[in-house]
Parts: structure tokens; C-alpha cells; sequence
DNA sequence: TAGTGGTCTAGACCACCCA
DNA sequence: GGGTGGTCTAGACCACTAC
């Protein structure tokens, strides 16, 4: 263990950093997939060669980032997107009356297609990479709310189909339990727009209506883009929820 | 100095949130006032009577929540509105094409009223209690950009007025230095509305085009409510930014 | 009872800032 | 050089979970 690489090195690096950038290579090669519990923070600490407290602060940091979960008693796991408590960090769609209804995803389309500059750009791929392109509608209680249409690199997902996304509870734990892809971190840009036709039929509102459109960009690992998504919105029950703090 | 009121207590709180709440005490009191030192992690231990890591730990978790502000070799500050970088923490908005422009507020009204139901709902007074309305501009590089509606209990801020408004750089720092109020928390409520008459003079826009509704209520210490505000961003030039972790 | 995370301590040394 | 926050250690004890 490198100590501290120390004495006005630009490279320094504290060592729990050290100890965390360890644990997070085991996470990025899925030797600890999501769900498993990390080892022990003794076990850690002997095994690196640190004190316990020192594993406690790299852990510490990785949980405020919702990459592990710590149980006391039990352990500390991977975290998973399984985990329904999970669901709404990225849905950040409320009701406006407070009465949570059930959510179900239905897919409409699923096509290949090459990726254009733009798509190229934001998934860091080369322009004409293949990508695949979902479109889906959520429902809250029966109301579409959500129109989105996903660009994914096809050499991630590439056996991704209707038929398997009708099988699946939830997008993200399909992709990574399927395809081993985990989504950490999100970007999204939100802006008001008029509905266009296709929006207007699916979202079963009057083209021309303003919409919420919310581009998502997600990352995996290492700041790896691995979805772009475009999401209209309806506003008329719902509303995006923000907290500032 | 309660060391744990523990075995299967209720009330039980571990040693360093009771010294974070003593700390979070004098905040509120404004003894400690916005950009004022706080007494150094030494002094505070021996103080209180229990060890610096104890100390620590509480003042992590109020860095944390953007209440404090470490400077290694300095000490550590309330944090203040003052500060130009703390300004973007409360408004999200971000130019489409990257390149950031001169921001300036420009205060159009400001007048007394009875708070409505709604209103003292929001802000924890009765009804019919005195409250300030303040409408404003803000403007991007002379691009108007988000109309704001601003409600306030009179009560705090006593003698504001649209002169006031004109002197200040920033609502919050003003509010902040003036009225001793400090805002350290907000939720806020995004939905896409069309634009009423009002709203698409003062934007620019044509009447019913599509504006981003961004309501938020604000809080000061002890989750007090403070301040409601309706904005209407328009979002032709610029986005609103939002990170999911 | 054994193992896990959670809290607390005391003390050492390092990195940074300022007079 | 003296004060501040930042890191690291070793060890003790508490709280929770499972068996």
C-alpha cells in the first residue's frame, strides 16, 4: 500500500481514497455484483493493510454515493436498482394531490439503428456505432404520463427486444441484471415545449399543449455515458420534484 | 454533556448529533452569525467535553448539509449567500449553448397583502396574516429569462421595498444581512404550463407558449418555511440542470 | 454467542495558512 | 512557529442481526 505517494506530489492521494478506488475496481469488474455484501470492515482492513477506521471512511464516502448500502448487524451490500426503495431516485415524479397510484412501463417500440452525431457525442461512441432505440410509455393509475424514447449503445444490450422488456419490473434492474450494466449518476436538462404529434397521441393531450421534455444522460462506472434518453412529460397530476440543499 | 440516554431509549441520539445540535443552536440564534468563524474542532471538544473526532463527525455532517465551510489551515465558517459561488445552488438554470452571461435582477413590484389560504397553508401562518409580494426579472446577458412571484411573511422582512430590492446584489444575501434570515434548504415543484399574459410581456414570448413553472418553498432553520415563489423560466436559450446521484 | 456496523476516545503526524 | 483542519491508528464499547 502506497502510504501516501506524499511530500507535494500532484498525485496525492489520501489513503482511505486509495482504499476506496480499490473497492471500486472489485464493483466496476463484478466480482461484488449488485446485491452482494462487501466483506467485513475488519476483513477489509487487514486485507489492505489499513486500520479499520480508515476502510470506514472509503466505505463512508461510497454509501453517500449510493454505491453500497451499509446494514448494521447484517453488512454492507452492493446497492442494486432490485431495491424498490431505489426506484423513485431517478422518477422524480410526484402527484399533485399526494395519492401515489401503481406505475406500470410499457413498451411500444424497439429498433437498431446507427447513432448520428449528436447521439455519437453524448454516448461517446463513433457517429454510425450501432445503437438501440426504445420507446415506452408510463402509466400512473391507467394516465400515461411519460412518453420516452432511449438510446442505448447496442453493444451493451445486444440482445435488447419488446419481448424482453415486457418481462422486465424496471428498466435499470434489467439492465443490470441482465447485461451487468449498472447505472450510478445521472445529468438531466429540463425544458417546457410544445407537444408534437407523436407525444400528443401517447400522452393522450391536445398537440401544441406544453410538455416537461427531460434529456437524461446516465453513467455507469468511471463516468461511462451508457443512455441517453428524451422524456415528455405530463404535467397536468404530476410534477418534478427537486430538493435544493 | 448526555452521553447516549441510551438502553432502548426513544429519544436516544448518538453523542455527535447532540453537539451538532448544540452547534446548530447557536447558528439559529445567530450568535454565529453568516461568514463568521466558528470556534476551532479544539476548542469546541473541550468545550463540550467530549473528543475532537466526536467534534468532527458533527461538523462533517453540517459541512455536508452546506451549513458550515472547512478551510484546511483556516478554520471553518458559516456558510453565507454572500459567497458568489453558493449562488447557483438555488437556481438551476444553465445556458443551452454553454457560454454563461452577466445575470442581473431587476425588482418590478412589491406590495403588501393578506396571506390567501393557499399561501398561509404554504408558509405556517393563519390566514389573512400580512405578507409581501415582490415581483422581478431576472435577466441573462439582457435576455430575460424567469419571472418570478415572490411571497413573504411581512413579519420577517419588515421594511422591504422595492429600493431595497434595487440595492441588493443577490435576494438571499440581502435577506440574509438585512433581515437576519437565512435560507439553507428548498423544494421545489416543476411543471410545464402555458404562458398567460402577464408572464409573456415580461418574457418576451408569444402568449401560450410553453414556460417552465418551477415553484419552490424555502426554509430557514428548524424546517421553517420562509418564502414561496412561482417562477416561469423560459427555456428557448436556457435548461434547467439537475444531477441524479 | 459470534459477527457486523456504529460510536467514542487519545494521541500522533501531515498539509495548509498566516503573521 | 503556532494554529487550523485532514489523515491515520489502536483499542474499547455499544447496537443490531442471525443462529
Amino acid at each position: 500500500m502506497n502510504r501516501s505517494s506524499s511530500l507535494h506530489s500532484p498525485t496525492f492521494s489520501p489513503l482511505y481514497r486509495q482504499i476506496k478506488d480499490l473497492v471500486l475496481r472489485h464493483l466496476e469488474s463484478g466480482e461484488w455484483g449488485p446485491g452482494d455484501p462487501i466483506p467485513s470492515e475488519s476483513e477489509l482492513a487487514t486485507r489492505f493493510g489499513v486500520s479499520q477506521g480508515t476502510v470506514r471512511k472509503a466505505i463512508d464516502e461510497m454509501a453517500a454515493e449510493n454505491l453500497l448500502v451499509r446494514q448494521q448487524g447484517k453488512g454492507t451490500f452492493v446497492a442494486t436498482h432490485k431495491d424498490p426503495g431505489s426506484y423513485f431516485r431517478f422518477l422524480r415524479l410526484l402527484p399533485n394531490d399526494g395519492e401515489t397510484r401503481l406505475s406500470q412501463s410499457v413498451p411500444l417500440e424497439c429498433w437498431r439503428a446507427k447513432a448520428g452525431a449528436d447521439v455519437a457525442r453524448i454516448l461517446a461512441l463513433e457517429p454510425g456505432s450501432p445503437i438501440t432505440i426504445v420507446r415506452r410509455l408510463l402509466k400512473l393509475g391507467d394516465e400515461p404520463v411519460v412518453f420516452d424514447e432511449i438510446y442505448l449503445p447496442s453493444e451493451l444490450f445486444p440482445d435488447l427486444s419488446l419481448e424482453i422488456l415486457r418481462s422486465a419490473e424496471s428498466l435499470y434492474s434489467l439492465f443490470e441484471t441482465r447485461y451487468g450494466v449498472r447505472m450510478i449518476r445521472a445529468d438531466e436538462r429540463l425544458r417546457a415545449v410544445a407537444a408534437d404529434r407523436v407525444s400528443a397521441e401517447w400522452l393522450q393531450v391536445t398537440e401544441g399543449s406544453p410538455l416537461l421534455l427531460v434529456e437524461r444522460v446516465t453513467f455507469t462506472y468511471g463516468h461511462k455515458p451508457v443512455e441517453w434518453r428524451r422524456g415528455f412529460y405530463s404535467t397536468r397530476n404530476y410534477h418534478y420534484h427537486n430538493e435544493l440543499g
